[in-house]
RNA sequence: GCGGCUGUGGCGGAAUUGGUAGACGCGCGGGCUUCAGGUGCCCGUGAGCCUUGCGCUCGUGGAGGUUCGAGUCCUCUCAGCCGCACCA
């Protein structure tokens, strides 16, 4: 083949992505026209920091590809992109190096563009923004206003989760085994006053519909279990000294007659209260002490032996009058339920361990359905077929049934009810640092907490000279910025000095998107129910909870005010693999990271990400090798030296589907071509197989040159396009590239090729011929062949005959284009 | 502890519905071109056995099972990874 000219990537990619800077191919306009349907295509934004890494370039890889099938399966693709800017590593860099963050922000960003730009992603760049600049944040801040207005935002003092290291508080989600997801530090718990989201109004929701998303299993499981919806009863007991009631919220109200002993936890406030004027007074009041001063590590930790102590006070069980005593124990959550709990140490494992520890009853009321029990053992399972036993009234009653006739029972009482709860909590959002969205409220002497007018935002985040940490937010310092007036008397007042979270600026840019220069809205709703909901969401697992459960409640917010029509902003979930490097996970401390960029001056944008697409399925961690990159190259160069070998022979010209011979090599390579289109066809609408859909374009290409001696032009023409059509998603400089040498076409303005049904088919086929499941000879025979004649056909073989030989045949399976399988004895 | 995922040649992986295991790529071996190597092009490549054949046996972490037939379904089990974890 001609091999004086080389195939040269940057000389391609440059072309082809000048041509479409210049004629802004991938713009898409909000006007409908036409019956085309649309499809929102997106990427989770990068966080601006540093360079673009290998994780970036699958993901938009991926999303790539995804973008451009649905574009030419004729549809009208939005596919945006913008940078979440705000956040804690911009300002930590800011500290160190004195660099203003939206100066090194500024500079990641170019990065991003440079990057994204040289990898070829068709983006429609006029929509782009960063969460950072004034005229997004404006809106962020006015969403706050609306939920502020509707009680959604609201601010609350609570036991909150603070970084020491970072001087900020956190929300739950982030932390992670007691430590700050960011540093690494372990949180303590604070007192302190704070603005919140409730998230949790919209517990049901955002459970329920999960049901109504094609997400990734696991990604549901793990949104499902962080929600937490635990269904039981509200249970009250009375401490009848002081005339309280303490209601417990139990999952099983079948074992209350087991309830032997009662427990607080140590933040409960009666608890000081209770103990007062006993004899354990100072007990318990070392012991609270003790316990609000551990980390949330330490007392997370479920290995250690249960510690508590004695109240000197009892309360009643309502169920069988019972008085059972109470203590304090550190193994009781205030956050969930009410904050103290019944205990069956029979049937709780936490129960009995504490009832180990202090010597205290056992008392088995639920047993299998032979009554059996042994005693002082904990019996924690909750099978089918359980009865229960030692509960009044109630004994004999399966465990299912006697839930519900408990309940019922107290409920008539005045003694309980259903109640459901969850381990969601309220999400907060404030943080006590500079490089984030001013929460846009003022504090006046008069008026107390007053929301800032809509007209007057944004409210500018304030240039400040010192960004460090001091426990209080660095915004504190700007006194001009903080002494403002009062929005509704006119008196002094002084700004709110928090910014909110960044995972706020991230639950909303998908909407932005569709709508993004407008100035009098957030975006127009007839606009963003255009596009929305996105059809194809892509991006890491590290989000499945944090942002994809808060992007979901600001959804539903905003479906509740009459915004948008869906109800979720995600249709269709993917998650991808992380690029691992030797089978580890690539971070700047093990000095393991590998860029994009030199692979990409080496071979070309195109070799890397056909690379990371054809390394393995998407969805999986996949361990980049150089070797592997060299294979990827060699095909494109392949590819490309065929077709320009084709069209100094045949010229540019339409594909033909039909073209070339009818027999030999023609029929052959024109069929592996229709089973190409076939093949990634399949792989791309049903599913995210990028790796095969790349191999069976490898397997063209290698047909083509296989039979390039004996195959004619047209066939080769034909194949060679096919070939440079297919990979035009995953390569599509190359693709255009080759396309064009062989059409004079812009690929992209072509439909995604058909396949031929009638070239998927074949006249004789090759079926298995096996001998009790055996393997023992393959045979040709005409696709419409009846049992029997493959039958006969398959006994004539020799191999087989020799194996039936002296055998009695007891059954023949066939398979209608499959296989015969003799079972003989 | 609870929940989930993964396990297939020397390596990454394929087998979409229970039906010919190992597509495609890497690596390795051989040939051709050139001949200095590389590039390029073609062929071979799961393991073992000998009677070298259109051969046989074994083979998808392990042990059982269902089936004419299991990488695929069921039971148990081992290893690695991930998520949650005193949530009553």
């Amino acid at each position: 083949m001609a091999d004086e000219r080389r195939y040269n990537p940057h000389e391609i990619e440059a072309k082809w992505q000048s041509i479409w800077e210049r004629e802004r191919t991938w713009e898409v306009s909000n006007d409908a026209d036409g019956d085309l349907p649309k499809s929102y295509v997106l990427e989770m934004l990068p966080y601006p920091s540093g360079e673009p890494h290998m994780g970036h370039l699958k993901n938009y890889s991926v999303g790539d590809a995804v973008a451009h099938f649905h574009r030419r399966t004729g549809r009208r693709v939005l596919h945006p992109m913008g940078y979440d800017a705000f956040g804690l590593p911009a300002e930590n860099h800011a500290i160190r190096t004195g660099e203003h963050p939206r100066e090194s922000t500024r500079k990641s960003i170019e990065a991003f563009q440079r990057g994204m730009r040289s990898w070829g992603i068709s983006i429609d760049w006029s929509r782009e923004f960063g969460t950072h600049e004034p005229r997004y944040y404006r809106w962020t801040q006015w969403i706050f206003l609306q939920f502020y207005k509707r009680g959604l935002a609201y601010r609350k003092e609570a036991a909150v989760n603070w970084c020491p290291k970072d001087a900020t508080v956190l929300a739950n989600e982030q932390v992670i085994d007691g430590r700050c997801e960011r540093c690494g530090t372990v949180v303590e718990a604070r007192q302190l006053e704070q603005w919140f989201f409730r998230i949790t109004d919209y517990a049901d929701r955002l459970l329920d519909d999960l049901e109504t998303v094609e997400w990734p299993p696991h990604v549901v499981t793990m949104q499902r279990n962080w929600i937490g919806r635990s269904e039981g009863a509200e249970v009250i007991f009375r401490q009848p000294e002081l005339g309280v009631d303490y209601p417990v919220f139990t999952t099983r109200p079948d074992t209350l007659f087991g309830a032997t002993f009662f427990v607080m936890a140590p933040e409960h406030p009666d608890v000081l209260r209770l103990a007062a004027g006993t004899e354990h007074e100072e007990a318990v009041r070392g012991y609270v002490n003790h316990a609000l001063s551990e980390s949330s590590e330490e007392r997370a930790d479920t290995e250690r032996t249960k510690t508590g102590v004695p109240l000197g006070r009892t309360v009643v069980n309502p169920v069988n009058g019972e008085r059972i005593p109470m203590y304090v124990a550190d193994y009781v959550l205030m956050e969930y339920g009410t904050g103290a709990i019944m205990a069956v140490p029979a049937h709780d494992q936490r129960d009995y361990d504490f009832a180990r520890a202090f010597g205290l009853p056992i008392r088995p009321v639920v047993a299998p359905a032979d009554g059996t029990v042994e005693e002082g053992e904990a019996f924690v399972s909750h099978t089918e077929g359980e009865v229960l036993i030692n509960s009044g009234p109630f004994t004999g009653m399966t465990a299912v049934a006697a839930k519900d006739a408990i309940i019922d029972w107290l409920d008539t009482q005045g003694l309980g009810h259903r109640s459901i709860n969850y381990r969601l909590r309220d999400w907060l959002l404030s943080r006590q640092r500079y490089w984030g969205a001013p929460i846009p409220m003022v504090y006046c002497d008069r008026c107390g907490l007053v929301a800032v007018a809509e007209e007057d935002l944004p409210v500018l985040l304030p240039e400040i000279e010192d960004y460090r940490p001091k426990g209080r937010s660095p915004l504190a310092a700007a006194e001009d910025w903080v002494n403002t007036t009062c929005p509704q008397c006119g008196g002094p007042a002084s700004r709110e000095t928090d910014t909110m979270d960044t995972f706020v600026d991230s639950a909303w840019y998908f909407l932005r998107y569709t709508d993004p220069d407008n100035e009098s809205a957030a975006w127009d709703p007839d606009i963003a129910n255009y596009w929305m909901p996105v059809d194809q969401y892509i991006g890491g697992i590290e989000h499945a909870i944090l942002h994809l459960l808060y992007a979901r409640f600001f959804v539903k917010a905003f479906a509740d005010m009459g915004m948008i029509d869906s109800q979720e902003p995600f249709l269709r979930l993917f998650t991808q693999g992380m690029i691992t490097r030797a089978g580890a996970k690539m971070s700047k401390s093990k000095g393991n990271m590998i860029s994009p960029e030199p692979y990409v001056e080496r071979y070309g944008a195109d070799t890397a990400r056909a690379y990371i697409l054809f390394i393995g399925p998407p969805d999986q961690d996949a361990d980049w090798t150089d070797e592997g990159v060299e294979g990827v190259y060699r095909f494109l160069a392949r590819l490309w030296r065929l077709g320009v070998d084709i069209a100094a022979r045949a010229g540019a010209r339409a594909l033909a589907p039909g073209g070339g011979g009818d027999a030999g090599d023609d029929l052959e390579l024109m069929r592996k071509a229709h089973w190409a289109i076939d093949k990634v066809t399949n792989d791309l609408a049903g599913r995210f197989a990028f790796n095969t859909a790349i191999a069976a374009v490898m397997e063209l290409v290698n047909e083509a040159y296989r039979r390039r001696e004996g195959a004619s032009d047209e066939a080769l023409h034909f194949a060679a396009g096919t070939a440079a059509s297919l990979i035009f998603p995953f390569a599509p400089h190359t693709g255009a590239e080759v396309y064009e040498l062989l059409t004079g076409d812009r690929v992209w303005e072509e439909p995604w090729p058909a396949a031929d049904p009638a070239m998927l088919e074949r006249d004789v086929i090759q079926i298995a011929v096996q001998v009790n499941g055996k393997l023992r000879d393959r045979i040709q025979v005409p696709a419409d062949a009846g049992r029997d004649d493959v039958e006969s056909a398959a006994r004539e073989r020799p191999n087989v005959a020799r194996h039936l030989d002296g055998h009695e045949v007891a059954k023949v399976v066939v398979v209608p284009g499959r296989l015969v399988n003799f079972v003989v004895r």
